[in-house]
DNA sequence: CCTGCTTTGTGACGAATGGCACAGACGCAA
DNA sequence: TTGCGTCTGTGCCATTCGTCACAAAGCAGG
């Protein structure tokens, strides 16, 4: 499902301030060579073992990454937000590693994907790209060694907890899917929501959290 | 503690082939520039909120990183071998990142720290050493993905169990460097361990654990 | 040999989580 | 309205792990 923007030019560059700096010439052949691509919320955009001929680059909504066991258990493990690229893809694309994880559109998504030549062609002759592809790099890592520590040593209720300041102040999503996120059994998440909603800190409904103290959520974070 | 080793730039570019290719006068400076440093075992080579000046390359020995959090619980991240970079600092350098992780060295160590600016030139000028980085990149990210998981996942004998496989046969630690290492509690490394000595998959002695049954830890550990 | 430190072993108990088995609530479609 | 599927709530019990409180064993220095 490839499609064309009005503009891509403009979104590209606009979503991707390291962009702006190019010479126009290669811009303009950046822009040629991308394939912009929407996808529905749910769409699979890639799953362990895809060859990865391309970055995507996010121009808009959430692409979550996740990691699922023999078991079918599943757990998040970032989300890329607009103006992001998957570096996942990346590794993949430029080190010739097969990608590792799965990426799910969280929300309705944009992305253009880069060819590997090109994105080469830009580490190599434009500085604030590499700097953006590097701190990238650098994000997610620190990312993934936050998880770590999460999992290793805070409980339920605490990373639940952030997860919901983090997505509020309106959550919207079945106890399954925040359990998958968590790498968690659903009925715990069902127990700690009551939890919360008993205290005050949240009001739940049907598919719906809606954070109500945003402050005690934190404090039970911490 | 910096020296000069014997022959610096053979060793640079025997531990490191992304190197080999290099035009001889580029060569010659990243070896005038690089600072061979030798550590002995235990010494902490950065830590979280250094700042980073360099990328470190490790021509000989182990170095670990490790998270620790508020009250002082510990645990692994992953290690960095011969012939590997330490990419964190990385991110930290090029895309001006603070590190969040602490190096140790697990053995004796000799690495030699490479500006950043001529980092930043290899990247730009050397195609070899961009697939050497962003490989690095892409293998560190999974390390973390499967530790995510083996966290989400797994229960301790099992994690157990595969560190002794990795680390055999013969593991010289401590159980509570064990405990650190895997973020958990050292009376439970203990029982483990006990277990899988009455079950003759290991041989225990002070400070040292021999694989004994080394097919049968790895089935321990699937 | 004594002494003291580090390492390892162990029992008892509680807290956290998982998993099962349902029941009830809600929403949608016929 | 009725029926059906999904989502949520809950009781119960097993397992895993953490914590505390020691005891025992091994090593090193005087």
């Amino acid at each position: 499902m490839t499609m064309t923007s009005s503009n891509p030019g403009h979104r590209l560059s606009s979503a991707f301030p390291a962009l702006r700096a190019l010479p126009p010439k290669l811009f303009e052949r950046l822009t040629a060579a991308a394939a912009f691509r929407f996808a529905p919320r749910g769409t699979i955009l890639f799953t362990r073992g895809d060859p990865c001929p391309a970055l995507p680059f996010l121009l808009t909504g959430q692409v979550r990454i996740t990691r699922t066991n023999a078991e079918g258990k599943t757990i998040g493990l970032y989300t890329i937000l607009p103006g992001e690229a998957c570096v996942i893809s990346n590794g993949a694309l430029l080190g010739a590693l097969p990608f590792d994880a799965t990426g799910v559109a969280a929300t309705e998504v944009e992305l253009a994907s880069i060819p590997a030549e090109m994105v080469d062609q830009l580490v190599a002759e434009e500085p604030a790209f590499r700097t953006f592809l590097f701190r990238l790099y650098g994000e997610r890592i620190a990312d993934l060694m936050g998880l770590v520590e999460a999992l290793a040593f805070q409980k339920l209720d605490q990373r639940l907890a952030r997860l919901l300041v983090e997505r509020g102040p309106r959550v919207k999503a079945t106890h399954q899917s925040l359990a998958d996120e968590l790498g968690v059994a659903r009925e715990m998440v069902s127990r700690v929501l009551r939890n919360f909603a008993d205290r005050g800190l949240i009001e739940q409904h049907r598919e719906v959290i809606l954070v109500a103290d945003p402050g005690a959520l934190e404090q039970q974070a911490a």
